[in-house]
DNA sequence: AATAATGCTTTGATACTCAAAGTATTATTT
DNA sequence: AAATAATACTTTGAGTATCAAAGCATTATT
């Protein structure tokens, strides 16, 4: 089965070239054209709900630091507010704006084309082995490097 | 099918994010130490085989003017020769020093361990979903960005 | 011979990244 | 209660990555 690999992995490797040039030059068709791909995910994470700087720089794997000068960026774009918590003032809460929910949920319908696209063509068995692979991957990552995982 | 397609990008998010730490990891444990992620993936595309500037920078979705300073670094760490066609003298072809090839064999690895770590749980008929799965990101991305694409 | 086109490099500017040092706050130890 | 440690974040310094636009050779076209 060597060939089915190479096939794969060179679909794989494709995809990733890919997809963040797509999608940026997908999002720059939105309103949102003064985000850096960067600030698209930063928001990705953050979501709708208020989050801390820890809990968003190990989910995108990049240091608080540098979280710090995206998010301050953000807010001065008007996308993100910035919140010493009260209880412990160590803590700053990050939470996306009007215009920053606005822009996620433009993010967000990209990847559910997506998806969608995929999944449309596929009948439900095919979806599950999809699913299976992709998680198949993710658990390769982890069994390699468990302790850099976020789950 | 809406849960399915939830799951399916909460995955593929997950893996886009994980991927590249993972393998910048994988790959610092080999003996090319100094080389960044950029540097890797430059020579994956360079290959076993000469290539001009622009095939490589295509190929990559980078300007030739970025992949010129890259190129420049990887001839300093002698990974890379630079020479100018004889034919027609405007084009540079670049091609992978031995030790450049050497290098390239470990990224190779870890690409071949990736794959074999999902091809390997799977029967040969879920490899062909999985393969078409992929596939028809590929086509999603052609389909909304033709010009775009190498294909 | 003049002009256009091509392939590459250089330049100037911004973004991204990290490690390490610094600041403020809370928790623990003595 | 005071000193020390731990935690969460920001700032700083330095290198890499990136692009657009201008510049340089070389080749093709007019």
């Amino acid at each position: 089965m060597k060939n089915t690999n190479e096939v794969i992995n060179g679909l794989i490797v494709n995809m990733f070239n890919n997809l963040l040039v797509i999608e940026k030059n997908s999002l720059a068709a939105t309103e949102h054209k003064d985000l850096t791909m960067t600030e698209w995910h930063v928001l990705e994470q953050i979501g709708l709900t208020r989050k801390t700087m820890t809990e968003v720089a190990n989910q995108l794997k990049i240091t608080v630091g540098t979280l710090t000068t995206t998010i301050n960026r953000l807010v001065k774009k008007d996308y993100v507010t910035r919140n010493q918590a009260v209880d412990d003032r160590r803590f700053v809460y990050i939470e996306l704006t009007r215009k920053g929910q606005l822009a996620f949920k433009e993010h967000e319908l990209f990847h559910k084309n997506m998806v969608k696209s995929v999944v449309d063509k596929l009948d439900e068995s095919d979806n599950e082995v999809l699913i299976n692979s992709i998680d198949k991957l993710t658990q390769f990552f982890k069994q390699q490097y468990k302790d850099q995982i976020i789950p």
